[in-house]
DNA sequence: GTGGTCTAGACCACT
DNA sequence: GTGGTCTAGACCACG
């Protein structure tokens, strides 16, 4: 269970870390009960701020992702079905807005579907398969 | 000549209005010598303050992408061949960030290469091929 | 649009701020548009640090019930309608933790429910009706 | 003799066990001799640690609410006479609090008396008479 | 050991 | 002017 955490990007590192949750939450990747490093565990590996780390575990929280044990750290909360269909619909909807993004910017580039798709395509290519690079390019 | 700006993104109101000369002048869509909206009508137009207006205009004049023509406004300059080889590597530039970070998300989020180029496709199918929508979903 | 801060109560400053919000945006009291304090005059006046209002703010803006316009401060979303039934049910749910604690504590004490509701309706008598206290008992 | 425990509660797990035994001494429902459970069978009933037992054992004996006895564990102490005037006052001032905090919010949201009234009733008639409920809501 | 809260101060981005 | 982010350090509550 590791974090990429990158302090000179432009994206907030409470973002960065809120976001991976996230994504391994809802790919499953990690599971409910999963206990996530300690706030000072995390802060001291990336040479953060702890109140930093702390920030995002709350939001996460008050998200409803993560559940608190006091005095014993946090976890991956129990709710979501990951798994189901439920789950992939969830997945769909965490990278609806990238591909929005990156088909508006298409459209006024002037590029056709077709070649859109192949430089979507050539992209995914070049993009690990594994979700636990530690160092990825932004 | 429409602009699409989102007060509410998270992108700031002037990167909007610069991205959007940006692509619009790359794709060949918009030709030297076109005149763009005066600050204050793009202003009133969408509600937004005139100085980020400005600030967006500055940019892309000291981009060399703008000409101010006094008393006329702000035109599209001469300078770019947007039609040959080397404007399709400048778009293709353009476009490739979107594409990363989407691949990026996909593969976190463990979508196949054949369901994440689908997904893309689906939303290229949504978004109209015209860069003058005027509300695109967020 | 007052808000009532103790610095000395054991409920935390930024909870205090987020819970007066959520109850007179949820009264219908503050409606939508209606602007907060700055994040910077609301911690002067009540001698607390900014980042603490600051904080309050994030909660409610990731809660949907404020937005943030940049630039110019918080306003009250427009999401919410307060009037209808739909509001009157929000209500009811705020209201219903407080009201379950105090139900299960009076059945612990023994309390028969003619005695509860009579000990109940005399602190509903000793309550102001008004919502803009500047410093209620805790 | 049974104890509600709800770790996920804002309330700390030790302030939980303190309270509920002040209600049930105080209504006369837990009465002098009465042996309460082991830390250790509380703790492993409810999945606990031991040491938040132990602390809101030891409260209570500082509070002369529980007696030691060496071998026998914890019984319920002999000073009171929860029966008398005095001790319907007692359980009064035991329950105003939590009275008072569901007034004042009910004010803060508009409530008027009847309304809120009513609603107490009803929480009321969903909580059982009996104070061994084993998973109340939430 | 765990996380929570608050303070003080700095710097940044946006309008 | 607005809010956002991060750092550093202190203290508290809980288990």
């Amino acid at each position: 269970m590791r974090f990429s955490i990158q302090p000179s990007a432009p994206e907030p590192i409470y973002r960065q870390i809120v976001e991976q949750v996230r994504r391994h939450v809802a790919s499953g990747q990690w599971r409910a009960g999963d206990e996530l490093p300690s706030v000072r565990a995390l802060a001291q590996e990336h040479a953060i701020n702890p109140m930093t780390v702390s920030k995002a575990y709350s939001l996460l929280e008050a998200e409803g992702l993560l559940e608190r044990r006091r005095g014993m750290g946090m976890v991956v909360a129990a709710r979501r079905s990951p798994g189901g269909a439920a789950g992939a619909a969830r997945r769909e909807a965490l990278l609806e807005p990238a591909l929005q993004a990156a088909a508006l910017q298409a459209r006024q580039l002037g590029f056709a579907d077709g070649e859109a798709l192949s430089l979507f395509q050539r992209c995914l290519q070049h993009t690990p398969t594994s979700g636990d690079r530690d160092d990825e390019p932004r």
